[in-house]
DNA sequence: GAAGCATATTTTGTCGATATTTATTGATTT
DNA sequence: AAATCAATAAATATCGACAAAATATGCTTC
């Protein structure tokens, strides 16, 4: 009944690729950062010919550019990019959700059931700073349920692509403190509302909530222009 | 008042990048096909090292699928694909003339006019094979700008994406002869329309001119079918 | 002390060769 | 004839070294 998630071996390329888009979401390379191969050789403990297959195909995930004959830098971040992402998340997510609200079975149900239930133990959680990982992952899982049920693989693709790009805003905003929000409360309604299958409440919810992520991380960049 | 467009000089990667790009859309590497580095290599007078940095970058634009470690793939065509495509792409450049008819300014204008011109000028013309790339090329220039005053890089850079996709599906449709509609009128209808700023109109020529091009090649996908 | 220019250093992009893995062939057995 | 398995061939992924280009350094001149 459980089938072998991925065959352990992974080649050295996707292993770099991997790591560094971590490492690129969780600010760990910073907006702007050069990236040079040697250092990253160091980093990672890849070879140059791997590791600059990795950095290729994040280019194509908008996580990395690359300047002709000067090598890679991680994607600036700007006030402008973060309300472009949201704007984008916000109409991709909705169209998806009402998608997967319209077509979802039984299957689909119980992975948003199982995912929420996930994401709603570790939320009640006091957080220590390790399990903040942890719950960021189980939010990416849900959000990921509850649109899984639509047939349209452009439409999932796109929308994982965006939703990381603005998952790296909100881990710029985790340094600074509580936004004041209810998130668990956020993700209790829209829970609410996917099951009932109100698609129109759904994405309103929805809406607002990618909204107010947005916003958090506008105010960590503005505090962070600050503190230059 | 004119800047040099890109330095000349290119990286065997970028070069290799653009060539085999060029070569999927127009399904002179087909559907499917396998992509071996040795006869690449050959075709595209480059080493294997920036080859594969192409067929990485290639990978972001969901243009060649990758298995882990049994190479590269052209990504498959389907008459599920194709749908899905045109209904993104819908969606995106929908969204995008919308803004980009509410803030056009006289620049925006004036490039829209003159990509038309240019545009409508091969469309009068009998088309030899040898000009029908240089159509196809003028028909992205004036459906770019149409979209070009949109403020949303997110929005341009996935619709983009999503266009050389839908392309290189009217590429595929290309073989089969005239599909009884006339481009060169709905063309005019929409350039009428998005310069009178009429958005609703515009988006609705839009959609259609888009639907149409999704159902000849769904016919061209079926005939090639039948074929084999 | 600033500007210009040649030299040194770093970094990028590329090549050719090689280890490792997958695919193929053909002999051998059931 | 179908299936199994070893041997062979092919293709993938990686390495280490190198040439070309960009950046940094220091020297000269004004």
């Amino acid at each position: 009944m459980n089938f072998v998630e991925d065959q352990g071996f992974m080649t050295d390329a996707e292993l770099a690729y991997a790591a560094i888009h971590h490492d690129i979401i969780h600010n760990r390379l910073p907006p702007g950062h050069k990236l040079k191969v040697a250092e990253l050789r160091e980093t990672y403990k890849v070879g140059s010919a791997p590791l600059r297959e990795a950095l290729s195909r994040l280019i194509g995930d908008r996580l990395v550019v690359q300047q002709s004959q000067r090598g890679f830098r991680v994607k600036q971040t700007s006030a402008e990019d973060v309300q472009d992402v949201g704007r984008v998340r916000v109409m991709l997510e909705c169209e998806a959700l009402r998608d997967s609200l319209a077509k979802g079975d039984d299957e689909w149900e119980a992975r948003v059931v199982a995912s929420y239930h996930r994401l709603s133990l570790v939320e009640r959680r006091e957080r220590d700073e390790e399990q903040l990982d942890e719950l960021e992952a189980r939010n990416t899982d849900f959000h990921e349920a509850l649109v899984s049920a639509s047939p349209s693989w452009w439409l999932l693709e796109l929308r994982r692509q965006v939703y990381a790009h603005h998952e790296r805003y909100r881990y710029l905003s985790r340094t600074t403190g509580g936004s004041g929000r209810d998130t668990p409360a956020e993700h209790a309604a829209i829970f609410d509302a996917a099951i009932r299958r109100d698609a129109k409440t759904t994405c309103a919810l929805m809406t607002k909530h990618i909204d107010l992520t947005t916003d958090t991380a506008l105010h960590a960049l503005a505090d962070q222009a600050k503190g230059d």
